[in-house]
DNA sequence: CTGTTAGCGCGTTCAC
DNA sequence: GTGAACGCGCTAACAG
């Protein structure tokens, strides 16, 4: 009686979903041995698999992750932390990874810092309470907190986009200084001599401030004047690229080449070029970086420092699968280099 | 002695992380008491809260979410389920989405089907095991267990894109047979008679086959020849936008405008056209649909149908924040519209 | 191969 | 304002 009655007084609390248990019942086996026949088949004999899966199709069941996900210490969640959702880059990275762990079986939790490392850091303590699997990071730049919490966490860590040495688990990336050097050298080589570097948003994204750096030690280096440099607050866009064009045809002297810190700049710098009827690069050369799609199909084609963005995103998934699947890793830090593309434009 | 014993053989289940039953234990108070410090604190004497905070600091406690989700039945995430991430349009939704959320405190668990119903209705099953907030998806049309699932959930819903009567909860989108209608409309009041569609990966997209729809039937109740297709099975890039226009200059007869399903299309034709000194609108004219930033950048400025992607993805969610705060949204069904932006392409 | 037992870490319920 | 007990749904551990 008494039983029944402290029984009776039944919770509200979950969302009438079927459960396991009820899987269960309508078997007529445990709720363990359901858990098994979903998720290690082979362990459970054919016929109490084939009652189980008669049943979970019955009764419409579909398992609660998060429950799972506390027993077991874990949920098939990699959240993946960037700057920013507007930068092609990022998209073509974040949808290379997305590809290759969802095809594990992983979701792809997505979230963005907006430039900024404490969000990060607050961003990445918030993930870290969904118990994930691993964690995918953009840069090798991040607040104390984030490196210390990340170390001694167990699991695997993956930091894209910058290569570098003091890395919290693995790496895949690119040396921001070798590229600005790159295009810098190239334009060098191909006689420019006032060489302007134009970049926005770089007090936030410091690897285009690297890029930048590259790119002056590189012109010092030569005796080059270093000091042509077109700076804008906002993100890159064609408009800002335009501006910039713009505003170099009013200077005097004027610069005879333009590194821009990414194809958008460059492209929008391009296209103005010819609306306006500027020769380039007769008078005046436009190189890019990141070889973006758009880079060929201009006239005169975009010279560029292709990085291969998606195969980035597919290493840095793979990185962590390995370690996941129990395996360690080889090589788990890696240039993933690029390429000087030379079009017509430099 | 029994007792001891039993309890001295520990499980290691545990991540070793510091739980909300440590700080409790530092702070010397009961655990919810902590739990109370922590989500509402005005529920707390302050000398507690801040011995609690204290507690917290020391000892870096971060809450375990999934614990939390199970106990309070539901978590801060809201998935966003899309066809592609490959496609600009469903990234600015996106992005905008995440901002939004994100300011709201929730975290989005982005996945994309691939433009494959059935990888959606799996998708919607996987995410739900999350028992996130709410969920957002892409289009109108959805297996028919995807729809039933999601009725008798009593989460909020929206769909995304596309705008229509039968929605499984609410609805932010446009009309596709509309916006097929105005370019059709328009190319047609410029004069133009031999007017082409050019689609791509229309037979996964459903959604450009509706734009393509609507061409067509503006065009015959005009009294037009809507047979001239360009389809192509690859999704757009501005390299099908540039086979495009080379296939259409060998036509003979040839079309005298080109309607093309995006602005990715619609620039690599008109890319590809400057290259070949073809003259827009002189020799073809080229309207595009979207509103993509690139297509007043290119010369001749790109005609375009705008849709306000950033707009439709913060209603998206506001109507689901609405939702979440216990409202009643008005106007859950929503078409968010799009302009003719006339350019000079056409 | 299957079941029993005991939590995972937290929030709800009800008592003080 | 604070605490004790209980259970969310599932799985690891251990037995049989």
């Amino acid at each position: 009686m008494d039983k029944t009655d402290s029984r009776s007084r039944k919770r509200h609390r979950g969302q009438g979903r079927v459960t396991l248990a009820d899987v269960a019942k309508a078997a007529g086996v445990a709720p363990i041995t359901v858990s098994r026949a979903l998720n290690s088949p082979d362990r459970v004999s054919p016929k109490v698999r084939a009652r189980v899966e008669e049943a979970v199709e019955a009764l419409g069941y579909v398992p609660n992750l998060i429950a799972g996900g506390l027993a077991a210490a874990g949920t098939k969640v990699i959240p993946v932390i960037v700057p920013s959702l507007s930068i092609l880059t990022f998209i073509e990275v974040i949808h290379a990874i997305g590809q290759r762990l969802e095809s594990a079986g992983y979701q792809m939790l997505l979230a963005s810092t907006d430039w900024d490392l404490d969000r990060e850091a607050d961003l990445v303590d918030t993930v870290l309470g969904y118990s994930p699997s691993g964690v995918i990071l953009t840069g090798l730049r991040h607040r104390p907190r984030v490196v210390s919490r990340l170390k001694g966490w167990g699991r695997p860590v993956v930091e894209i986009m910058e290569y570098g040495e003091s890395v919290i688990d693995m790496n895949v990336g690119v040396d921001g200084d070798s590229l600005g050097r790159a295009m810098a050298t190239h334009l060098m080589a191909r006689g420019y001599r006032r060489i302007a570097f134009v970049g926005s948003n770089l007090d936030r994204d410091y690897r285009g401030r690297q890029r930048m750096q590259g790119h002056q030690s590189a012109l010092e280096q030569a005796g080059f004047d270093a000091s042509w440099v077109l700076e804008y607050a906002e993100p890159a866009s064609y408009a800002v690229g335009a501006q910039a064009l713009k505003e170099v045809m009013a200077m005097s002297p004027r610069p005879d080449a333009l590194h821009c810190s990414n194809d958008i700049l460059a492209a929008g710098a391009l296209l103005e070029a010819n609306r306006q009827g500027v020769a380039v690069p007769g008078e005046v050369a436009i190189g890019g970086y990141l070889g973006l799609s758009i880079a060929e199909h201009l006239t005169p084609r975009l010279t560029t420092l292709a990085v291969p963005r998606a195969e980035m995103g597919t290493q840095a998934a793979e990185l962590l699968l390995a370690r996941l699947a129990g395996g360690d890793p080889e090589r788990p830090r890696r240039d993933i280099g690029f390429t000087l593309v030379e079009g017509d434009s430099t």
